[in-house]
RNA sequence: GCGCCCAUAGCUCAGCUGGAUAGAGCAACGGACUUCUAAUCCGUAGGUCGGAGGUUCGAAUCCUCCUGGGCGUGCCA
């Protein structure tokens, strides 16, 4: 049920006998910000009074004597300036809600016109642990494709995994140098990770000791010029407000320069120091000390078919990706495809000359350059040693996604801060046979770490994603195993279904806290919010479920009871909150055209949020067993079932589970 | 230098195409478990929506400028 969009064609049809092009009038519909204004309003009438230069509420007035709503709304009213209140009937609620029983949809259809969307999304590089910052795509990409999918279009997901890059030259190397065989027959995905870890720690060792020297000349740099700025300052006159105000910010200035050369030199030293306090790795790292360029020598060779490299490669291959699919496996998301880079690895030197005999690559200082009027630096598609580009291999796959899936719309759920290279994709694409396809970047924010600053890809401290899982289900499993609280529950609770519990809450908190800020702002990671379990988590939603569920169970009902229980004794409105929940449940369809629009999960966690919100109120109030008359029960239990219902629903499309007690 | 993004309560964040008195959670304070689960509920307090102009009947939202921060910017992905 979509109330706006049916508003939008009832005041259409009014507005039709009032003005000329009235539909961007008609679009003017809202659900109302107080409830004493009543469940939606329309704005319409004083921009429209602009227009035919009379008084707004008098247009009010005729748009209301023109409407025809009385079979879903009482009378419009209206208030302030010009704003028309409409307040939906109950008869016309009670009618939705009886609708929406058995109906796996809850009322909300297929859209008219099914397109077919392909969800570019997570994306890790694989032999590298999955950290902290991949949850953004790997989960709004998820509920994106979940949610698409319900409201009924078509959905590929593709998951394009970076599998040909220097990660796996710092593997072989790892391999050939440090690796034993049978160790890494034995259990391989645990030795691979380890040797990457190794060696990725003796080149970030290497590159620290190679940039020590700049790094504190840029500090001493840094503290001459702080000192410097603080000198201006003290000589600048009080009597030029404006010198002062210049060398005030001037020091200020210096100052945040000095903390960043401060920060970076200390990051150094502690990646030295890391090394040097262990025997064994400062042996390891005297004896290589070439290793950052033999690293790219085995990429490159790699690259080139070195026939030794490519049999590690297609032999490591899968269990990298072992590796990732056990972080899948447990965040349930899985894809359609998993077409890495390597896929279209062959693809490339086509790519090229396609584009070279289409005269829109040219050669630049040696490579192939695809220049653009809307930008200054061209997108470089192969470079001056030949190498192919993340350019290259993204109109590839642009190629062969157009030929095999035929795609009307691609989405790329990735960081924002690549919005440059998919704009200069995008206007490519346009010359490259995919006019008709929308491309859309649906970027995300940066993670921040608890300082508010970024945390850096590179620096090799991150939180690792299975450690951060582990965390939030351990947090949940102390709740669940609180004994207090599972003295409440009959029939006791075994160990295993409390294990579950934890499970689902734990992974469920990840989840949502990432999908509750909306996907393009910046958020402040914070492990301890995020496994808290109070507030406006997904463990309140699921808290609400599995009250619904208790009260079902309580009743003996299930929901075709429910419909039977309607049709023998009838449904009424007796409490606020009754109508108040119901006003939320028919809602479902608007939340969901709502990430649609804006490919903003966050829009269906807050509504879930307020449902839950609203319900517990509800809960609150009305009793369901001690109603006082089968009338009142039959209405509860039916608002009961059904939000239990949505709320499974809701946080399914969210990626997020439910368990029928905790 | 150029380009993009951000600034809302003590903290973390919402605020949909411009709408009526700007919201939530956390933290603080005060209440509610013999009650269909207290992972909850109710209440109090907390704001010049970074600043200044402008457009409009009406601005946190749109425009301009300023301040402060972040990111990107020819051979990484």
């Amino acid at each position: 049920m979509h109330v706006p969009n049916l508003l939008q064609q009832r005041f259409a049809e009014a507005l039709s006998g009032i003005t000329e092009g009235g539909d961007a009038f008609a679009s003017m519909i809202r659900p109302t910000a107080d409830p004493k204004h009543g469940d939606y309003q329309a704005n319409c009438a004083m921009p429209l009074s602009k227009k035919l230069g009379s008084n707004p509420r008098e247009v009010a007035q005729r748009i209301v004597d023109a409407l025809k709503v009385d079979d879903l709304f009482e009378k419009p009213e209206i208030a302030g300036p010009g704003f028309i209140n409409l307040k939906l009937t109950d008869d016309f609620l009670l009618k939705t809600l009886r609708d929406m029983l058995g109906d796996v949809r809850l009322s909300v259809p297929r859209v008219e016109s099914e397109q077919t969307i392909i969800i570019d999304f997570s994306s890790p590089n694989v032999a590298k642990p999955m950290h902290v910052g991949h949850i953004r795509s790997t989960v709004i990409g998820d509920a994106l494709s979940r949610t698409l999918q319900f409201i009924g279009h078509q959905v590929i997901t593709d998951n394009h995994l970076g599998d040909w890059g220097t990660q796996f030259g710092i593997i072989i190397y790892g391999y050939k140098h440090f690796g034993d065989a049978d160790v890494v027959m034995t259990n391989p995905v645990a030795e691979l990770t380890k040797l990457y870890r190794l060696v990725n720690q003796l080149i970030e060792y290497r590159k620290a000791v190679g940039s020590l020297a700049s790094l504190q000349q840029a500090v001493s740099d840094a503290t001459a010029a702080v000192d410097q700025a603080h000198a201006i300052l003290e000589s600048a006159d009080a009597e030029d407000p404006q010198s002062k105000k210049k060398a005030k910010k001037g020091a200020a200035s210096a100052e945040r320069r000095l903390a960043s050369a401060t920060g970076s030199l200390a990051a150094a030293k502690a990646k030295i120091d890391a090394v040097d306090q262990d025997s064994n790795l400062s042996q390891l790292a005297s004896e290589h000390p070439q290793i950052d360029s033999s690293v790219l020598e085995e990429t490159a060779k790699l690259h080139h078919g070195d026939s030794e490299n490519v049999a590690l490669w297609e032999r490591f291959l899968p269990y990298c990706k072992d590796e990732i699919n056990r972080v899948y496996d447990r965040l349930d998301v899985d894809f359609d495809h998993t077409l890495g880079e390597s896929f279209y690895q062959p693809m490339l030197a086509d790519v090229v000359a396609k584009l070279e005999s289409q005269g829109l690559a040219s050669e630049s200082d040696g490579a192939i350059c695809v220049f653009l009027p809307e930008f200054d630096a061209p997108m470089i598609v192969r470079k001056q040693d030949g190498a192919f580009l993340y350019a290259t291999t993204d109109l590839a796959t642009l190629q062969y996604r157009r030929e095999h899936f035929e795609p009307t719309e691609i989405l790329y759920v990735v960081d924002t801060r690549q919005s440059e290279h998919f704009e200069k994709l995008f206007a490519v694409a346009n010359h490259f046979g995919l006019e008709q396809v929308k491309l859309v970047h649906v970027n995300f924010g940066t993670v921040l770490g608890e300082d508010g600053r970024p945390m850096k890809t590179r620096s090799g401290t991150l939180i690792g994603l299975e450690g951060l899982l582990n965390d939030a289900v351990d947090r949940a499993k102390q709740v669940v195993c609180n004994p207090e609280r599972l003295a409440v529950f009959d029939p006791p609770m075994e160990q295993s279904e409390q294990e579950a519990i934890a499970e689902t809450v734990g992974i469920g908190a990840i989840k949502f806290a990432d999908l509750s800020h909306h996907r393009t702002s910046d958020y402040r990671f914070s492990l301890n919010k995020m496994v808290s379990l109070e507030g406006r988590t997904s463990t309140y939603v699921q808290y609400s479920f599995a009250r619904t569920q208790k009260i079902l169970e309580n009743a003996q009902k299930c929901e075709s009871d429910v419909i039977e229980m309607v049709a023998e004794h009838g449904v009424e409105f007796t409490h606020p909150a009754e109508r108040d929940l119901a006003l939320m449940l028919i809602r479902f369809e608007e939340a969901l055209q709502t990430v649609h629009k804006d490919y903003a999960p966050n829009m269906l966690v807050d509504y879930l949020l307020d449902t839950a919100k609203v319900y517990s109120k509800f809960n609150e109030n009305c009793h369901v067993l001690k109603a006082e008359t089968e009338t009142i029960q039959t209405t509860r239990l039916m608002l009961v079932s059904l939000t239990g219902r949505m709320l499974q629903v809701g946080l399914g499309l969210l990626g997020v589970g439910v368990v029928p007690r905790m």
